[in-house]
DNA sequence: GACAAAAATGTTATGTTATAACAATTCCAA
DNA sequence: TTGGAATTGTTATAACATAACATTTTTGTC
């Protein structure tokens, strides 16, 4: 866990094919070293949830499946996430139910993000200081952390200044 | 905010009929100095809430006012969590779909919450250090925080040993 | 390659959480 | 006391998630 390695806030240019394909390719070596199963299904529905930087709904995920191949259902959804989550390739975001790449999938660690209220646009955070706050906090109260997220409302920087980014 | 008010966790045989009527005072006169209305549904919907230390779910308060009055319904429990969120009166706990009686109720602020794993018991913390920890981490990606929860997983420290508080 | 066990996916049904929409009632101030 | 606003009642449905069991695919072993 870092500082920052990567800014948290892409550009709403950038080239985000780069963003998946990366994505995609570290979650194909973590998953092979692991001997986890990357299956054509999961593997897709990563690429889904990677379609953008603003978390995105299990139903969401699902409608476009269901165009794709026949009788996709709930529980194919809900299925591959279920792994993807095991994996750390993607996280939850509880306030939203809704899902999204995890940009650190290398190594454990709870989520910590950065939500726009004004255009939905998510970012991860993983600062160590952020991290070892909530430990001694915990600890104060006698609590033992097994994992922890935070889910931050507020103003990406492209909507802080005229409104819809 | 401070760095502990109160003790976080309570013991399990706190007198917590203390803890209902004081949390139940504090909402009447925090009611009355901004004009809001504390009915008496919304009462007896904080009281429920304040009935033990755990996050409950709105159709547990539901299953219990529909033996109290005729028509209960989830907008009846919804609207009255509702006010009570609005008023900072309690918090919701995104990642069980509950809800839990504010220890704080009388500045605005974000949720700090440990849950326990085992028990289920939730605490809430509001240490400053936290709160200025995310500020910053934020802040460095450019981001303006409007509200930020916390949810942390782990054990109480009554369920550390021996298991089951 | 044939087979059995395990893993993944398909399929149907249902459980859980939350809100929309409109009607009726209650409250409060003029 | 009455008219508007707020609250609550009522019915229906939307949105999110999982249970349970059948079928298919994969993988290791012979």
């Amino acid at each position: 866990m870092t500082k920052n390695t990567t800014q948290a806030f892409f550009d709403t240019d950038h080239d985000h094919g780069r963003c998946i394909n990366s994505a995609l390719d570290r979650a194909r070596v973590i998953c092979k070293q692991r001997g986890a199963r990357l299956t054509p299904l999961r593997r897709r529905v990563l690429q889904l949830v990677w379609g953008g930087h603003k978390p995105l709904g299990a139903y969401d995920i699902l409608d476009t499946l269901k165009r794709e191949r026949r009788g996709a259902a709930p529980p194919t959804v809900y299925r591959a996430l279920a792994f993807l989550l095991q994996e750390g390739l993607v996280h939850r975001i509880e306030s939203r139910n809704a899902f999204v790449g995890c940009c650190l999938p290398e190594t454990p660690h709870g989520g910590q993000f950065l939500i726009c209220l004004v255009c939905g646009l998510g970012a991860e955070l993983n600062d160590v200081r952020i991290d070892t706050a909530i430990r001694n906090g915990a600890a104060s109260a006698g609590f033992v952390v097994a994992h922890g997220a935070i889910e931050v409302k507020g103003l990406c920087p492209h909507c802080q200044d005229g409104e819809g980014g």
